[in-house]
DNA sequence: TTTAAATTAATAGTATTACTATGATATTTG
DNA sequence: CAAATATCATAGTAATACTATTAATTTAAA
């Protein structure tokens, strides 16, 4: 998995960023500290200058990748679906079963990253904590419609189109496809989020995970 | 329902503000045209000046009430929780059919509120707009931790508790009540946020709603 | 290998934000 | 009616989220 990735890159929409991160040393120093910061501080306290500061760079050097963190967040939730739609595709593609091949997808669309492929400049383990703590802020905009017709949010509506596809393939009168998969994905993030800081609204601990709960969810569902 | 409660206060947390706002004229204004406010430009681009100047007041004035806009937030999150596990508690207690009692309960959770119960300054339509778009940045920062302590969630999570203690009369071995339970609040908002800006990944419109999908979803899961 | 083009760094500047502080003026209440 | 309380107006601050300009450095093409 990790080295067939390896020589792959990840396609972000590219309106999202002004000069390509991926064409420089400076631009993948960015994109890899930047999930640290992030991470560290949380989006809302990140600012170019703070991120110029860690990488011995200059505020207006990191403007001419990115317009405003906003798009760097964009990129980075880009990202971050794009590859676990390539995860999905690739474990799925082949699973003639359509229960096995759902049960996969939603595992790995939900599961906990834990380890960091280290084919790139991107720890992935972090990066899955901050779309777990910010991914909502990406679209929680006013800007939403706009940015929406721009392309900025392709990659997660055709992840969550994919699951939605295999729904149907078990249940084809399934009346709520595209809702559950849209809950799963974002469930998911949610339910993550809830066992690290309101364990008391949640089942999910070190032994329960999102998917087991979500996957007996959807199969209940299209029983 | 609506005249019922005109004599009931909506109690929220007390350490949330300074100077309740409930307490005079000035601060039942700032509630007022803050949900106003938000609505119209979004809690991002919402700050202290813009409501004073909207309000005839002054910026240090609102200070008095709330050390941040933050604080502002939680505050109108936990009012709208509160009025919703209101109505909740009170459609709900006397359904001796456990069945029928966690559908309602669902179905005024979940629901799009249409009418505002002009019982007071706070415009429910409209609260429930901001809650729709605003409510995951209320919890979504790095102070969490702290501000669940200081119990600034309190309420969400009594309406998830109850919602979870009726599913488990339905199915006691169910293994994932609390999940579910918060997944359908937290689900029931994504979809009607799905449905006004990412209609392709939902199921939702005009026709068929949140609370239909999520009901359908409980009892599958219950079975 | 030189030179031009592109990239990056450094500095400075701006309007706005999210507050705090203070004194003056109203308003309420005991 | 006095005193306490609430509100208003003004001013000020450090930080944010940028933009603009020029200088230095790197890279790539002739």
């Amino acid at each position: 998995m990790i080295n067939l990735l390896s020589n792959l890159k990840i396609a972000v929409p590219d309106k999202i960023f002004i000069k390509d991160p991926e064409s420089s040393k400076l631009g993948k120093r960015i994109i890899e500290h930047s999930i640290i910061l992030i991470d560290e501080i949380g989006f809302d306290g990140f600012t170019f200058k703070k991120l110029g500061a860690k990488i011995g760079s200059n505020e207006s050097s990191i403007y001419r990748y990115f317009e405003s963190k906003h798009k760097l967040l964009l990129y980075l939730t880009s990202w971050y679906w794009a590859w676990i739609e390539y995860q999905l595709v690739f474990a799925t593609h082949n699973i003639s079963d359509a229960k096995l091949q759902l049960e996969t997808a939603i595992d790995i669309a939900t599961r906990t990253i834990k380890e960091d492929s280290s084919f790139s400049h991107v720890n992935e383990v972090v990066l899955n904590k901050i779309i777990i703590n910010e991914y909502s802020k990406s679209y929680l905009t006013k800007e939403v419609d706009v940015e929406n017709k721009e392309g900025y949010f392709i990659v997660y509506k055709r992840l969550i189109v994919r699951l939605r596809d295999m729904i149907l393939k078990i249940n084809p009168k399934y009346a709520f496809a595209s809702s559950l998969a849209s809950t799963i994905i974002e469930g998911a993030l949610h339910q993550h989020f809830l066992k690290e800081h309101f364990q008391s609204i949640t089942d999910c601990n070190t032994k329960v995970t999102p998917s087991q709960f979500f996957i007996n969810l959807t199969f209940n569902a299209l029983r």
